[in-house]
DNA sequence: AATGAATGAGGATTCATTCAT
DNA sequence: CATGAATGAATCCTCATTCAT
């Protein structure tokens, strides 16, 4: 970000700025969204728009980041309102809060995802704050059953738990929205979980 | 295909023009890849080309085809190989004929499977093709332990299982090669078929 | 025309070619006419194609020339059954004729006419054929009345008479095919004859 | 017009653009008015021509009513100075100064002339404006005879008028400047007022 | 005579980004 | 701080035409 927004005007703008390009993507997709047309959609001149992005970039990455607080401050808000020690009960938590997340506004999720997907291509490394979701699937995976984690079983489990969910979003599936779906997914972190 | 070659001639030309495609997506990048390139790239002119591929799409689409084509074709080979009825064999020999299909000229295939990914975005149904593998995976879920999948388990275990090789692949994970790997994929597709 | 048809065959294919670019013209519009689509729809290559039009302009030029002739005889026939000496009925055989060739598959005509246009922005002379309507009409406006007209009034007449012709071909007007657009256009040349 | 110009400097370029697509026409011919020969000739880049103007049509398109205007405002400009009540004095002054509007800048005209055209072809409609010369010719027709006009008598005798001063352009007649081309069309609308 | 694969100059259009006001 | 006019490299695609078979 160029400019930190320390006054609130500013604060204003970026946010506009985000939204904007939410609602372009959620409306037109990704081909369709260029600065110009963000700045525009904002309600400000794209000069303003430089001055708070270094670059396009710099939008989506941003964008990303908003979302994926989005998930993370569900998820927090969900657990903390679980307090057993029971396993399958606190992953069914996670499972809820995240496909409730993807289910809403899925058409501009789809397209987020996919532009996180292609960061990754490059720059792996960058998943800091995704990491706690993962620590979070791979605790309930293991929770009751005592099957210690090695990175690459953590990796397994991390990457085919959302696969599924992303898939569901990506293909538009009907399973996203069913009870089946959710069981399904809790069925493969707590089987997972076992030695 | 905007033409279908008559010719023996023109058999070459598509071909060419197809591996000049995956050779460009390989040392240069999705970014790099323009039309002009490629026919320069395959050594003919961008007319050419255009005879034979409606746009920039359609070559990008035929790649994606004749790489999952490669994948089916490997996968079947393994499976005529491998005539045990053990369960685990089985599985295993799918995910380590699969884990091969994609480590092999990974920067070319991550392109194509976001390619592919991008094209599920909007006709998630012309899967033909895939949902043989989707088959297989089911079947090596279920075998010996006689849980009946519903279609919403069945998809969960695809997409999960996809999932976590789609990302090894995307991040340039360096699991993707190790022996743990395989066998946590293993135990995914195991463990999902209990009750 | 590169190649005089001195076989039958040649003749239908040469047939064939200027049948479908009026097809073309008719169902697509001028700027779909292009070569490569000509020769598909008349079933030969373009290469064939080639053997008998030195050029596109080569093929326009003698579609242009096919309707014209066709105009032509349609009046020379309309003549020759109307053997009065009234210049008023002589005149409307040929109103009647000439709206009656325009009428009937406007948008190629319309095109064909456009293309007739250009063509006489940089080569006016080449009328030819056109100036024998041109005589029969001047000559039904200056029968009975005795003016004798210059270069300059026949050349008013013919073009203002081809012009509102023209214009309601172009136009797509309803007036084309009424009565009373006859009747405007007789009193028009039987007027302008008078002194 | 993609963007209406907010700023004084703004109003320039469009003017700046437009006349040089006037240039090329005159100097070259339609085949080379290309966008980017006009950026060229204007002084700017292909981008700010795209951000005043949607396509090449619409500089066409912009090109033809400003030329239009330039011709009503000459007409009614002609008209004020002339406050006769006699007919045919006031359908000279509009024949001369028609005449007078073409004459000059010839081949830019001509194209600008093909390019209405080709626009009425499908928009028959959008003549608002031409509508009041045709206005004017039709009183000048009907003054002092007191034969009333038909919307077909007005069709024909305005798509006449017309059709004389746009052939005798696209042609390249000599008559264009030539007295008795005046009188020639003085006469042809007096004459069709008659009964 | 006929075929059709190959050519490549040429042209329209987009969009991230800068900078003078 | 904000504006928006201007930039121009980059890219997709068309189509008349040739020529080896």
């Amino acid at each position: 970000m160029r400019k930190s927004p320390t006054q609130a005007r500013a604060e204003h703008t970026v946010d506009a700025i985000l939204e904007a390009a939410a609602q372009i993507l959620q409306s037109d997709g990704e081909e369709k969204l260029n600065t110009n047309r963000i700045a525009e959609r904002a309600g400000f001149s794209i000069g303003t728009l430089y001055q708070y992005f270094a670059d396009k970039e710099a939008i989506i990455a941003a964008l990303a980041e908003r979302e994926r607080d989005k998930v993370l401050a569900s998820i927090v808000k969900a657990m903390s309102s679980v307090e057993s020690d029971d396993a399958e009960k606190v992953t069914r938590e996670i499972v809820r809060t995240m496909i409730g997340s993807f289910a809403k506004r899925k058409r501009a999720r789809r397209i987020i995802m996919m532009t996180m997907l292609k960061r990754w291509q490059f720059a792996p490394d960058k998943q800091q704050g995704t990491s706690v979701i993962e620590d979070l699937i791979v605790a309930g995976g293991r929770r009751g059953h005592g099957r210690v984690m090695s990175p690459a079983a953590a990796f397994v489990l991390t990457r085919a738990f959302m696969g599924a969910i992303r898939a569901a979003v990506l293909e538009n599936s009907p399973h996203l929205e069913t009870q089946e779906f959710e069981d399904e997914l809790v069925h493969l972190v707590m089987q997972f979980g076992k030695p």
